[in-house]
DNA sequence: TAGGAAAGTGACAGAATTGTAATTGTACTT
DNA sequence: AAGTACAATTACAATTCTGTCACTTTCCTA
């Protein structure tokens, strides 16, 4: 269970956030100020902070070096695009990344993955609606149970993750799981292990929402 | 096809991290001075420098410096222990991590992969002697060459990737791989798995050298 | 709204995976 | 050198995976 702290005065970020990286299966806490931003870092069990440099009651700045003075929790800035001050004043002060405002939430997840995992604090598990997916032991659990993916399955379902929010062509699956030296194999294959991966994965595979069927054009994960 | 540029004056460093780096699939220069260094990385195609701070026809930071005002290339600087002011000195010229000497090779190419992970110039593909495991896709090759492993002969590959250079017992591994709400399956399953993967894997299965037996304890990857 | 293209479904054989048992091989101990 | 534990091997059913076919359903459009 990964703690993410986010300090930001706009209550309109921080709602999305929390619904976003919660969805992510983050737990979130936040606070639009200096004040309660050390006050939950001191008594909250933080894996992480997100930094908005720009908050109203003093610079995030301020904070970070507070937060790095007595803790080795890792930062990530939040930062006006093109602020290139900040970026370079921030890593001094012990930022580990930093990412531009308006910033894709799935990059954002990626750059928190990417500090986690330097620091050491977390796997790579991955968070599809109900279904986890950990790479690093080649397994997935749906609500905690065990999934049995077959291999192709398995890999069918990585193409997904690794290219969430994007349409993926019946031609583009077929060649990243199938691709073997020449070989082609029926173009409804794709259809069935479509239908086999939704049955496993799907709470309801009549009505999928993890895998959309975009007609004409593929699939899509979000 | 990543190219890893070692600046460093000790020869023999040079030579055990050459040796190690192109084991793990890195391809590898290396410079002794300053004026070398910079060279190679104005002529080659250098994914990453290791950069030790204390080369003879200069100091380290010199060439951090150099390297970041034209190029966008990830520095690892390689440090004497202790010594807190190089580490510090080192980020705010634009190093993206550093490692104190003596350090363990294993926990170098960590780093490595770290980076270019953060830098984006890398999957995550695992180099296993002249097996390549891409835990991204879910895929293994042997040689360039793909292998069709099983999902539980992936699973087990994955175990020893995550558990390198220590013992992983028969229990624990059964554990690992066939934990299925107490279920339990013969304890020879394991080895017969154990073979079945090394036959897949190994280029001599009757003399393993991927996959080592512990006699009495388990087994090992390197 | 009828026709057609795209996607979904159910069923099926052949192939591969999986777990177990029986047997053989190997290293260590006494 | 024989005995013994441990590991490797071989072989074999049961199960699952894999790819394909025939058929149905759904959605778009003419």
């Amino acid at each position: 269970m990964t703690t993410i702290l986010i300090v930001e005065d706009d209550k309109g970020i921080i709602e999305n956030l929390t619904e976003f990286l919660t969805n992510e299966g983050y737990t979130i806490l936040s606070a639009s100020g200096q004040k309660r931003a050390l006050e939950l870092v001191e008594t909250e069990n933080i894996d992480l902070v997100l930094l908005d440099i720009s908050i109203a009651d003093g610079n995030g700045f301020a904070v970070c070096s507070a937060i790095k003075a007595d803790y080795n929790i890792p930062v990530i800035f939040l930062t006006a695009s093109g602020d290139e001050y900040s970026t370079v004043t921030g890593f001094n002060l012990g930022a580990d990344d930093y990412i531009a405002k308006p910033f894709r939430p799935r990059e954002l997840v990626s750059r928190i993955k990417n500090i986690l995992r330097l620091t050491g604090n977390t796997g790579a598990v991955i968070q599809l609606g109900d279904v986890q997916v950990d790479t690093v032991k080649g397994t997935a659990k749906k609500n905690g149970m065990d999934l049995y993916l077959s291999a192709l399955e398995y890999r069918l379902l990585l193409a997904f993750i690794n290219n969430r929010g994007t349409v993926l062509s019946r031609t583009k699956l077929l060649e990243m799981i199938w691709d073997i030296a020449g070989e082609f194999v029926n173009d409804n294959t794709l259809t069935v292990y479509i239908k086999r991966l939704r049955e496993k994965i799907e709470d309801d595979p009549q009505n999928p929402q993890i895998i959309k069927t975009i007609r004409g054009l593929g699939y899509r994960v979000d």
